[in-house]
DNA sequence: CTGGGGAAGGGGCCC
DNA sequence: GGGGCCCCTTCCCCA
């Protein structure tokens, strides 16, 4: 997938952060109409574990504009009050959510173990073993590894539901966020990894759509979709054809157009 | 079959 | 460092 660029490709087990940094994790999602039509929310055992996050979170705080009567999710969703479907499970279920790992940051752990690797100098006590770069503090040697030399710590977040990498803690949390999905809504159940994941999602259920199309009277809930939709307003769209030089207006379809042979590239 | 809309996922960037 | 937003991308569905 494109968008795992900065996931690490081989998998090594050995490389674990400090999951204990990720389980104190609570994330506030303001509400939109679950004040004004409360309804329950649906347990998610296997993927909200306490192993993976603490408190589901649910959307419950600033009201949005009002709404129209017609608009009200009650009206489209009568049924679906107190009665919600649970997500759809993924496939994180078949992950071993066990929490074995030890609590102990083997990030750390292995931090320490590169920088043992160093050697110091005279003067300069703290040598990089692999710039020979040198730092007077064992502190400003760490932080170089760290931050600038070190690609293989760079690299070393692992996630353990799944074999991905990530460069940085902050890009695992996010990553683990789409295991455990701690954003759920109100309304129907559905477990989200990100609060405005969240919000757009209810804007499905509210019909709110607050991007509007400057050439024409369409309206969209997610400006990425206004985006797309801006392109079949243009003569020349973004994406071309490099054999035909035929233009559309989302890579899907030029895809498309390139599979169904156009460009059979032998 | 093609083009477009709707919904959602996920990394990057900025504050 | 974390949260919110941006942007890109993908998948599904429908006309």
């Amino acid at each position: 997938m494109p968008r795992s660029f900065l996931v690490k490709k081989h998998f090594n087990s050995s490389k674990k952060p400090n999951y204990g940094e990720l389980d104190n994790h609570t994330v506030i999602i303001s509400p939109i109409l679950y004040e004004r039509y409360p309804v329950s929310i649906i347990p998610q055992a296997d993927i909200l574990s306490s192993v993976a996050y603490g408190p589901i979170t649910v959307w419950n705080s600033l009201l949005p504009p009002p709404l129209p009567h017609d608009l009200s999710p009650l009206s489209g969703y009568p049924s679906s009050v107190g009665r919600v479907s649970p997500p759809p499970q993924s496939d994180t279920s078949s992950k071993d959510h066990s929490g074995s790992e030890s609590p102990i940051s083997d990030e750390e752990e292995r931090l320490q173990s590169k920088l043992s690797d160093s050697h110091s100098i005279e003067g300069e006590k703290f040598q990089c073993s692999l710039c020979s770069k040198t730092y007077s503090t064992f502190s400003g040697l760490a932080k170089h590894k760290q931050l600038h030399c070190d690609i293989q710590s760079r690299k070393s977040f692992s996630c353990k539901y799944c074999e991905k990498e990530y460069v940085s803690l902050g890009a695992l949390k996010m990553h683990i966020r789409t295991h455990t999905l701690p954003c759920v809504c109100k309304i129907c159940g559905k477990a989200f990894s990100r609060p405005w994941l969240l919000q757009g999602h209810i804007r499905t259920h509210t019909g709110e759509k607050p991007f509007s199309c400057p050439h024409c009277n369409r309206a969209f809930a997610d400006r990425s979709n206004l985006r797309a939709h801006l392109q079949t307003h243009s003569d020349v769209k973004k994406y071309q054809c490099k054999t035909c030089s035929k233009t559309f207006s989302r890579m899907s379809l030029l895809h498309k157009h390139e599979e169904s042979g156009c460009c059979v590239a032998h």
